[in-house]
DNA sequence: TTTTGAGTTGTTCGA
DNA sequence: GTCGAACAACTCAAA
């Protein structure tokens, strides 16, 4: 019997799985899953998250999941060799740092004569794929949905999978911090049963809902996403085409868009897409610095801004609208470079994701893709009372505040209500910052 | 080739 | 409180 290999990355999942269908149309498969030594740098809330997931696949497979530590170029041609695979089969990875890892791969492989088969990708069109009718990618979005809507894939029946049994082969798992299973589901069964409910009772609404912090507006699918514990296609599988539906589907469809500008791009995950914004002026001293420590401790002395870093630093995950909140305040209030942010951000998110947060933080900053108009500075008080109007986002995360009435909380500066005992002033005016960084960025485009 | 309309998510000010 | 205008200039996509 031939033996092939399943590579496990971004595909944790068994249902609709086509790296996986790949494998066990040639063979019997063992599935690998390679812990990279650059993992060390994911965030602790990713890793713990990854593993509880993997975990969780292992169980599903009956437990053939393998484990191998080191560089996937050393660990793939010889674990290849020990079980005799013919075949290693896998969902493409279009981040920068996993496109160079698998030419490595493919070139190690091949030395052995093995074939390293890219039979999937986590989006639902596969990067590269939607461009204009002269052959060029598209760099705005709406144009790119339009296009992308007619790409969407054909759903294809699983077939049967054969596993071939080498767990003696695998180092044992992580202890995972349990947390991580009281936060989240974790594993197919679990995130389509999150799907389930939260589909039934929020999509309808979701247009309106998304934006409110305090209440379950938004999937919190990303992390699955993330790691493909469910596949875009599959989502796109149960979307109507009433208005929160399409909504949703536009979600996903930037999640696909910012993989294809970085795809095509893949020098813009830490510079500037737009080029000319090079000479925005932005402050790196030690004073930006300390401000920036600051920043990240979740003490800026505005309560939309912290609530939603401490929802980060506490559970990894933040809500969109205050993550666009807080991008705008360390871009546009702090003046400190937008890397700084996204590789905060990248640092404690459980679904840090190269594309979406940097592409997201560049279009905050305006140097990305959408000419955002340099006038859009968010203003953190007026946002919080638009979407947070009864407080509650903010009294669950700062408990320093949460006595004080709606009247007050979102600035509790203004009626001298310097909370008790120990929540901070505003770190800067946001009046006068908002004027500075007009000014930074109208210096840009000249006179 | 040239032209035209549009471009995720905002804020402030004055009527 | 509500509403529309102003806030720049530029790039992109498509006709």
């Amino acid at each position: 019997m031939t033996i092939t290999i399943w590579w496990i990355r971004r595909d944790m999942r068994l249902e609709d799985n086509r790296a996986l269908q790949s494998a066990a149309a040639a063979g019997s498969v063992v599935p690998l899953f390679v812990i990279d030594p650059t993992f060390a740098s994911a965030s602790d809330a990713r890793r713990a998250y990854m593993f509880a997931t993997l975990r969780s696949l292992n169980e599903a497979t009956g437990g053939v999941v393998v484990l191998r530590s080191g560089k996937p170029d050393e660990v793939l041609p010889a674990f290849a060799a020990l079980v005799g695979a013919s075949s290693v089969h896998m969902a493409a990875d279009f981040s920068p740092y996993g496109r160079k890892r698998d030419e490595k791969v493919r070139v190690a492989l091949e030395q052995s004569r093995i074939e390293l088969v890219s039979a999937d990708t986590p989006y639902a069109v596969r990067p590269g794929t939607v461009v204009k009718d002269d052959g060029t990618p598209l760099k705005v979005f709406t144009p790119f949905y339009k296009r992308w809507l007619g790409f969407l894939p054909e759903q294809i029946a699983d077939a049967k999978v054969r596993f071939e049994d080498r767990r003696e082969l695998s180092e044992g798992f992580p202890d995972i911090d349990s947390d991580v299973h009281a936060r989240w589901p974790i594993g197919e069964d679990a995130v389509w049963a999150r799907w389930t409910q939260w589909s039934a009772s929020q999509l309808q609404g979701y247009n309106d809902n998304r934006n409110i912090p305090s209440i379950d507006g938004t999937s919190q699918l990303s992390a699955p996403l993330r790691f493909g514990v469910l596949h875009p296609r599959q989502l796109l599988q149960h979307l109507g085409s009433s208005e929160g539906e399409d909504h949703f589907r536009r979600e996903l469809a930037w999640r696909e868009f910012y993989a294809d500008v970085l795809f095509h791009q893949p020098e813009t995950t830490w510079v500037n897409l737009q080029t000319k914004m090079n000479v925005l002026p932005v402050d790196t001293d030690a004073a930006a610095k300390a401000r920036f420590a600051q920043f990240c401790e979740g003490n800026t002395g505005y309560p939309i801004v912290d609530a939603g870093i401490r929802q980060m630093l506490q559970t990894g995950w933040m809500h969109n609208r205050v993550r666009m909140i807080v991008a705008s305040f360390l871009v546009k209030d702090l003046h400190v470079p937008w890397q700084w942010g996204a590789k905060f951000f990248m640092d404690h998110l459980i679904d840090g994701d190269i594309a979406s947060n940097n592409h997201g933080w560049q279009w905050t900053a305006g140097t990305g893709t959408d000419a955002a108009p340099f006038f859009r500075v968010f203003n953190p008080t007026s946002q919080s009372e638009k979407f947070d109007p009864t407080g509650e986002y903010l009294r669950q995360w700062i408990p320093e505040i949460a006595d004080l009435d709606n009247s007050a909380i979102h600035a509790p500066w203004e009626l001298g209500l310097l909370a008790p005992p120990a929540y901070p002033a505003p770190m800067v005016d946001h009046a006068n910052e908002r004027l500075e960084a007009l000014s930074r960025y109208k210096s840009v485009s000249g006179k």
